[in-house]
DNA sequence: CTGAAAGCGCTTACAG
DNA sequence: CTGAAAGCGCTTACAG
């Protein structure tokens, strides 16, 4: 009796369900209650009575109930996942922060949906399609270039966390790292070492954090009575070939230079290499600073100097955002403050 | 008229839904047809008429009508998703083949559902449960500790694709890299070159692939008629401080070599680092070779001699396999032969 | 080829 | 505090 093995769906291939499947009125019946009151006490829902909550867990335990989230999202109209907007689920620095994220959603019974955005407005905007068209309950932005209105536009009918930028509207959350703060933090550890001469590598400017990191760079120029040089700025992409060829361009360009602050740590690997080809001794000859320290970063031949920037804590702090958004109450997060690691790759300017 | 919106959940925080919502129902309203001839056209499970084809397709473009995941899910048996356990999603290595997956499941209709195991059995495990509660229609394994007894149990339910093992069983592919032949390579090229004692840093032999990485040191010496010196195999954990470790260990012993083999970049890395903090020069003093060809290898300096393993191909290939499976086909997937990347971390011995 | 109907496994007003 | 009932938005045998 109770065969739940519907007929249906057998051709389907391998994906055999059926027969092991315990549902919520199985538990009901076992434990002599309704449905509903399985369900409130599932959910917290409600006030039960003491020995009927325990009739339930005991037949949850007993069957190995496991509640079907699709079910539960169909009826409930929420999933329980949480789409995360990334730009490259295989970069070492999202990467961190993904990890921040689940940890911090699992025990809250969510899941991160993760969708990656490659840089690309367009395919950020249609990432977002996806995570609606999937009904995620809400979503964390990592940086990326949407627009801010698109953004808003978005918090409008779900809850929106977005780090790298400093916005506010309903429904909507921004968790800024002070990304020039961190370029100013670099750049004056360079001049402290008295180097006057510092070129720096920097990110899409299109971008909001890689405009900070140069706003930092010219804020410490400026406090220290270094006129800017902007022969000495030269773009890149936020890639190691970036740093590469922006040490070939400086060298080819003929600028005098003592340092290098490259906007992040893998240009920063990529102008290292670029200066050994040249035969230019990193720090010997060339001080490097690079930003966000990944784990890699101190391995670095030689360890590289650069700024902590706490990629896996600000997934945490963003998801906790998003759940804080998700119970309604107004999020409260502290965003640690950028700090200088300053490894082997900088060194005092010789006399 | 036609107010879908539902009145309840009204209090569930900002995860507003309601209104926007279209529903097959009202599609097949708007084309004049009943819902069942709707969802025929959707899934392609039957023909249908050509006109009434014409009239749903019109109806869900200008409704913007997007199904329902949970809905389909509920009512079709299946989810759409893939559960994919991977060791850390912060990993250089399998953020590659996240990647390669996410891009073959995404055309599929797919969605991948990372969750990370940690290299621990007990973790893994979880992670399995974590899937089978979420009602994935498959399950994708890259490599991992799970016993092989863990995963064919897990394939009498579910399709399963694992890679870095051979196995068969029913419900059950595997996808094996051919790590022997690239430990060959790699040791092979460094007797090309001349050396004779020559390191093996390993990874924890407990892992088929790490052991695999041994056995082809083992089997390159042998055929070269060079005896193996247990002394020279030093443990690792696939991370780069292991590698600084193993050459501390190594020069300690007062072991003589003239190369290293380290079984992955990353430990590569370190051993470059401890290599450099004794005053010994790669590729000058001491060759070295890892294996993975992580995107960072060819700028680290100097550039690493490696092994290529197509991180990238293998997520499409595994995801492949699984949508085959879960067509109820055969997997039939040609994995890609391991080559040697020599860059500037090798060189001939000098006589 | 195509509808009407039942059902997937939950949740939640609605009445007690 | 707790049931009975309706409904979430689809899919799929079952009959035409």
């Amino acid at each position: 009796m109770k065969s739940k093995d519907s007929t249906r769906g057998g051709a389907k291939a391998a994906t055999t369900r059926g027969n092991g499947t315990v549902t919520l009125e199985m538990v009901a019946q076992a434990a002599g209650v309704s449905p509903s009151t399985v369900s409130r006490i599932l959910n917290g829902t409600a006030v039960v009575n003491e020995l009927k909550k325990q009739a339930v867990d005991d037949a949850i335990a007993r069957l190995g109930f496991v509640p079907n989230p699709m079910a539960r999202g169909l009826a409930g109209g929420r999933t329980l996942s949480i789409g995360v907007v990334t730009q490259a689920i295989d970069s070492p620095f999202y990467g961190a922060a993904l990890r921040g994220i689940e940890d911090e959603l699992d025990p809250a019974g969510y899941s991160p949906l993760y969708v990656s955005g490659h840089w690309n407005a367009a395919a950020e905007a249609r990432c977002i399609e996806v995570l609606r068209s999937r009904r995620v309950d809400g979503i964390v932005v990592l940086t990326g270039r949407l627009t801010d209105q698109a953004l808003k536009t978005c918090a409008k009918s779900l809850p929106v966390v977005v780090t790298g930028r400093s916005l506010k509207a309903p429904g909507l959350f921004s968790l800024n790292f002070d990304n020039c703060e961190g370029g100013r933090l670099a750049t004056q550890h360079l001049i402290d070492l008295g180097h006057r001469r510092i070129a720096f590598i920097s990110g899409d400017p299109e971008h909001p954090d890689a405009a900070e990191r140069l706003r930092g760079y010219t804020l410490a120029l400026e406090s220290a009575g270094i006129s800017f040089d902007p022969a000495l700025v030269v773009p890149g992409e936020y890639h190691e070939v970036s740093g590469l060829l922006a040490v070939d361009r400086l060298i080819e360009a003929r600028q005098g230079f003592t340092a290098i602050f490259a906007a992040n740590d893998q240009m920063a690997f990529g102008a290292a290499l670029g200066l050994t080809r040249r035969s230019l001794r990193v720090p010997d000859d060339v001080s490097l600073v690079g930003f966000d320290d990944l784990p890699t970063s101190m391995y670095a031949i030689p360890p590289l100097s650069t700024v902590h920037q706490p990629a896996y804590e600000l997934g945490r702090l963003a998801a906790q955002a998003m759940l804080q958004l998700l119970a309604g109450d107004k999020p409260i997060v502290e965003v640690p403050l950028p700090r200088l690691i300053a490894r082997e790759s900088s060194r005092r300017l010789r006399g």
